[in-house]
RNA sequence: GCCCGGGUGGCGGAACUGGCUUACGCGUACGACUCAAAAUCGUAUGACCGCAAGGUCGUGUGGGUUCGACUCCCACCCCGGGCACCA
């Protein structure tokens, strides 16, 4: 008897899709095109990872059905290759990134392999391959020409002991993760990309793609836009003047003080002119201080435990523009440096940190916004604000706002005699969603309000005074509208030798001529935008691309904090391509995430390769492009969302603007994105190997199979929630694919060897198996169909269950008959049943379809609709409830009519237990589900 | 603190246009097969009361709306993820 050995099914078919292309993608094909991507994989030294493995089986699962649905499905894989934990592991070992790149992907492959993976692997791609990366470094030159590219001074993480510059995911709570040594600031040049320019696109085109509400939400969050004022507080005596950004213009009457960041350049000028005008009274105290938070670490001052600390600057006073009051200048590091301009006003009454900063220096608390109550709205904004404005214009300036937080539409009064009359008129109820705001002695009270101690605006809801201050500073020329972003530009540079190198150079001669000419012209043909933007630095042109990583063999952190790059002089010395004279190239790299900005896009021109150019595959091909962008379906982790899903919707936009991407193809990358929860050990913890609780994929294929492994993962939860490994689930995985491959062997084939004759030959085969059965398999296919495309696999696996269950029935002895099985089914129902589980087990699907005689590959068979007429059930069960509980049940026909059924359920004995000595108050009836009976 | 999720049996989780709570899988118990064990198969399995028929309670907590609430509304608690002296 033929027992399920998944070992001696699974390479058989995996070497004959490959061997027949199988699941190789048309470039301009008729059929209508599906793009399915998952993430590349970075192939480090550890393998593959369960958690890969459940993201890849998912959209193979896709990509699969989408094909037999018709599709031309493009599904790629390759490798993002380039980066930190590969040159890391070359220091360690001595061996050269190259080959550890080359051997991990071997190992990577082999394992991406046994698990049945459909991807066309014509089109795989190596980012560090010199044809890749000469695209990733045309994309920069095209980035510096345009003047997105910039060179600025960033403090980077340094570690003393090793002498390295450290990215932020190598620094451990302040702390060098190799050497554990405290890290420094230090600031060193780097090349950083404009991506604030596209901050308002990358939030509004949100709007064209199906994502996940919470990775809209956290990008929109990392973006950060802010409306707010900017306001002018001169400086009395030197002539300066502070700039402060703020949200609450309607606090403006409770500033205190104005708090710059130590680093904010008007310090240093305040103190420069410091014997002239005899300003600054503490000039040491001040100084000091500055030193003392250049000394902190990052982590340090932000810190959130940590009290603040600050230092006034004593004898001068900055001017509060709307009462012409005094008020004290201080330094604190809780200010930020890099957002707002570096410089706050001190609210203490109405913000929590200035409270606390104010209470700790003894600084005057005055409070000016009066905390109102608040009831959420159940109606349109334009409606309510229409009635609440009428209502204010009738009755001057009442204490009375609307605002729009979140979505929820809050109306603020101050009192409830105020509020009554409006929520009448509103057509809400005064009970509903009711929420005083309280001022509490001895905190700070931060939410809207009525202005109070603020002159002529007193009275005034926060949303209405914010507006109508702002207008009053922007009369008087001292302050305007403003609108501030979180986001900062990327830096894009690294010391490191293990990545992409950077196409510029830098020329002295040209550097003097530019400084020269800038002045003279402003129209200069000679030079680009990213050269006057960056002088001296020369693109190098394009027909000189690819800018070869050299082969070296220290790659050792050279101390200096420059890239090892450096130290190859023969490499570094050139040729300036403008003027010929002597230059030097950048010897500083890209970041791992320069090559996952745009791989999408390479796969799409990898296809049907007809290049001329020696060793040159990989040619720039709009048309391709334009064919298979945008991908359709992305599936990620949500570790990604912040970094390169935001990063490389960025690139994509950039490229389609100057035309690289064909407009057709539209402004966004990525039509739809999903994300994959995480995949914990049995023990709930992060699968490590310091704890010993890794699950190693390779294993797991060889003692169960392939197919359990894909239909486990897609089977062990949610797909987007993290979710820990459980050994019994697999194993109960195992047997089910065990009774799919038993129904046939031993059951049809293994019992009765004249029945199974007329079963194969499927004489019946134009009848169904039965009606029962018919609705079940057609409910099937419909529900496995829809979780499919809303990416819930595990009820999609529960429903193929189910019905498996239904009709692997296996009878007791005493029952046997010559059939062997209760239920009957047909080889045609059987083989509809194999098709909707091919997606996720498709190496037992092959097997047993070719068992069937079939000559053709099941990957071609035609994705099977449900019909209609079968999910129609000729009955139901009625459900019948007293008071709302359920109390029976009665079989009854489909559409039983409201009188049929009530005499029917009146007559149920349980019911007249029920009614005894009670009158029925009435009776709800629901069509196809339930009757309730109100006693 | 803010933003997103989430809280349902012993466990992973189903069911959410308001209408049978706990599908499917795991675990556990008992039984069959076996000398025995494993595997396999069968039965049971939310809690409590009861010999039983049956009843009461039950979807984080407390209220509310409704004939009827896991689902809607209000307040709160807890867990996970993201951001964070961002003014």
């Amino acid at each position: 008897m033929d027992i399920y050995e998944p070992e001696k099914i699974e390479k058989k078919w995996q070497d004959f899709w490959e061997e027949n292309r199988f699941f190789k993608a048309k470039d301009f094909s008729k059929k209508p095109k599906k793009y399915i991507l998952i993430e590349f994989p970075y192939p480090s030294g550890d393998g593959l990872h369960v958690g890969h493995a459940r993201s890849y089986v998912a959209l193979d699962a896709v990509a699969r059905k989408k094909r037999m649905e018709g599709f031309n499905v493009l599904f790629p894989i390759g490798w993002d290759a380039f980066g930190l934990p590969t040159e890391n592991y070359a220091i360690k070992t001595g061996i050269h990134p190259k080959v550890a790149t080359r051997k991990n992907i071997e190992n990577f492959k082999r394992q991406l392999k046994s698990l049945g993976l459909s991807f066309d692997w014509s089109r795989e791609i190596n980012t560090t391959e010199p044809e890749y990366y000469k695209w990733t470094q045309w994309i920069f030159l095209k980035l510096f020409e345009k003047g997105l590219a910039y060179q600025a001074k960033i403090p980077i993480n340094w570690c003393p002991s090793c002498k390295i510059g450290l990215a932020n995911e190598e620094v451990i709570d302040g702390k060098c993760e190799r050497c554990g040594a405290e890290t420094e600031q230090r600031e060193i040049k780097q090349w950083l990309l404009k991506i604030t320019e596209y901050a308002d696109r990358l939030i509004e085109d949100l709007e064209k793609v199906d994502y996940a509400e919470k990775i809209k939400a956290q990008q929109i969050n990392w973006i950060g836009k802010r409306y707010g004022t900017e306001i002018d507080f001169k400086v009395d005596g030197p002539d300066e003047v502070i700039k402060v950004f703020t949200t609450r213009a309607d606090t403006f009457f409770g500033v205190t003080a104005v708090v710059l960041a130590p680093e904010h350049p008007i310090v240093a000028s305040l103190l420069k002119i410091k014997n002239q005008i005899s300003n600054i009274k503490n000039y040491e105290e001040v100084k000091n201080y500055i030193k003392q938070s250049e000394k902190k670490s990052e982590f340090e001052r932000t810190n959130l435990t940590k009290e603040k600390t600050g230092v006034e600057l004593k004898g001068i006073k900055a001017i509060n523009p709307v009462n012409n009051e005094k008020v004290p200048i201080w330094i604190g590091d809780y200010v930020v440096a890099t957002y707002g301009g570096g410089a706050v006003m001190m609210v203490p009454a109405h913000d929590k940190r200035d409270y606390d900063f104010a209470k700790k220096y003894g600084l005057k608390i005055r409070k000016v916004i009066n905390p109102g109550i608040r009831y959420s709205l159940k109606i349109k904004i334009g409606e309510a604000k229409k009635i609440v404005d009428e209502h204010k214009r009738k009755y001057k300036n009442y204490e009375i706002g609307l605002t729009q937080k979140n979505g929820i539409l809050e109306l603020y009064a101050k009192d409830f005699n105020i509020a009554y009359p409006v929520l009448e008129k509103l057509g809400q109820e005064k009970y509903r969603s009711f929420s005083p705001d309280m001022f509490i002695e001895n905190e700070a009270f931060t939410g809207y309000g009525f202005l109070t101690n603020s002159g002529e605006f007193d009275r005034l809801f926060s949303e209405e005074a914010i507006e109508k201050i702002t207008e009053f500073l922007e009369k008087k020329g001292l302050g305007k509208k403003t609108i501030q972003y979180k986001l900062r530009d990327w830096v894009f540079s690294r010391q490191h030798y293990w990545g992409e190198p950077i196409p510029l150079v830098f020329c002295e001669n040209c550097a003097v001529k530019i400084k020269n000419q800038k002045s003279k012209s402003k129209n200069n043909k000679e030079f680009n935008e990213g050269e006057l933007l960056n002088p001296g630095w020369i693109a190098l042109s394009e027909k000189d691309l690819l800018v070869e990583l050299p082969h070296i063999e220290k790659y050792q952190p050279t101390g200096t904090g420059e890239s090892p790059l450096s130290a190859i002089s023969d490499w570094v010395n050139v040729k300036c391509p403008k003027c010929e004279g002597p230059a030097k190239r950048e010897t500083d790299t890209m970041p791992n995430w320069a090559g996952s900005n745009w791989y999408y896009l390479a796969y799409t021109m990898l296809g049907n390769q007809k290049s001329k150019i020696k060793n040159q595959k990989l040619i720039w091909d709009k048309e391709k492009i334009g064919y298979w962008m945008p991908v359709d379906w992305y599936n990620g982790g949500m570790e990604h969302t912040t970094l390169h899903l935001l990063y490389s919707r960025f690139i994509y936009k950039f490229l389609w603007d100057i035309g690289a991407v064909p407009k057709s193809a539209g402004s966004e990358p990525y039509q739809r994105r999903t994300s994959h929860g995480m995949v914990l050990a049995e023990d709930g913890r992060k699968m490590s190997k310091s704890f010993g609780n890794v699950i190693n994929p390779d294993e797991i294929v060889q003692k169960y199979g392939a197919d359990t492994l894909r239909i486990y993962e897609m089977f062990m939860g949610p797909f987007g929630e993290t979710i820990a490994w459980n050994i019994n689930g697999l194993k109960g995985c195992r047997k089910f694919l065990d009774d799919v491959y038993n129904y046939y062997f031993k059951w049809i084939k293994g019992y009765n060897q004249d029945y199974f004759q007329t079963w194969i030959q499927g004489t019946q085969d134009n009848k169904s198996t039965n009606g029962e059965f018919s609705a079940i398999l057609n409910k099937t296919i419909k529900k496995v169909s829809e979780d499919i495309e809303n990416f819930r696999f595990n009820t999609a696996i529960s429903q193929l269950m189910i019905l498996k269950n239904d009709f692997y029935e296996p009878l007791r002895d005493n029952e046997i008959s010559s059939r062997g099985f209760i239920k009957f089914i047909t080889k045609r129902d059987f083989e509809k049943f194999l098709i909707i589980l091919y997606p996720f087990a498709p190496h037992i699907s092959e097997e047993l379809w070719k068992e069937l005689k079939h000559k053709n590959s099941i990957s071609f068979e035609k994705w099977p609709k449900a019909d209609q007429e079968f999910l129609k059930e000729a009955t139901f069960e009625l459900v019948i409830q007293i008071n709302g509980k359920v109390r029976d049940k009665v079989e009854v026909p489909m559409d039983i009519s409201e009188e049929e059924a009530r005499r029917l359920t009146l007559e149920r004995e349980i019911v007249k237990k029920w009614r005894e000595g009670k009158e029925v108050k009435k009776i709800i009836f629901v069509k196809n589900k339930l009757i309730n009976i109100v006693v």
